[in-house]
DNA sequence: ATTCTTCGATTACGTCTGTAGCCGAAACGA
DNA sequence: TCGTTTCGGCTACAGACGTAATCGAAGAAT
């Protein structure tokens, strides 16, 4: 009943979120190239970088592999596994499990583009076969 | 430094957004039936509820009026701003802003049923006009 | 008036998160 | 071989979060 963990599970949170999109991006890399990434957005320190690194490794997210004296770094799930378990959990906790209303709040709050309609119209025709 | 935040930003945790909810089903109430109704789900005590109510009014997300020797609880923001807001940050930050992929994400994981489409294919066809 | 009951307010505390410093071992240069 | 640089690993620490007990004042009951 509780909703705990699948296969990949423990939380992850939203800075470490920042060194698995850059991890996606490119891997297996460097602590120091993740820094290189991510540092230049949000404006961390290679010791924070490290840290993060080493708590989804922990959390069994991101896989380690030696490289010389060093560590390579790869993510263990993939992005849309991820991407999907959090759309899936907002839509949970906001509209009840149904996506139709997620869709009208968008609408509503003219997050919606016009090639965003024009893709998601041409998303359902493909659907309705 | 800390942490930003503007007027009406403070951020809700998932305990404080179970409490909000309840205030949005219905308000203004006391702590006592807050408790009543996040007590049963949630399984947590009076005082557990009574942190999360005066966290919430400090952070100007919920407000009070005196009702005799007690107090009575009421949100101050809408649930559909809430909610509209967690929508657009998650958006924006799995899917760069573009709400087509969030779709086609919910679709692939199948966390569409045929009522959703029927229904969002209806929204659409209402702002093709 | 004295006690019992209710509340809100204050305090507590372990965990998680964001952010970072320090240390020791391995690799490298001389 | 010896110091210097480079890493990963452990340690740190403040603020947020989840969860809850305790305190003190205002009312209610007797």
């Amino acid at each position: 009943m509780a909703k705990r963990k699948n296969a990949p599970g423990e939380r992850i949170s939203e800075a470490e979120h920042a060194v698995m999109e850059v991890l996606w991006d490119k891997n297996p890399i460097s602590a120091a190239e993740v820094c290189d990434q991510v540092c230049a957005q949000r404006d961390w320190s290679i010791p924070t970088v490290k840290t993060l690194l080493s708590r989804l490794v922990q959390k069994e997210v991101v896989g380690t592999e030696p490289d010389g004296r060093k560590f390579l770094y790869r993510p263990l799930i993939a992005r849309a596994d991820y991407v999907g378990g959090e759309s899936r959990r907002l839509v949970e906790r906001l509209f009840g499990g149904r996506a139709a209303p997620l869709f009208a709040q968008l609408a509503e709050s003219e997050a919606l583009t016009e090639d965003d309609l024009a893709e998601i119209e041409a998303l359902l025709r493909e659907m309705r076969k």
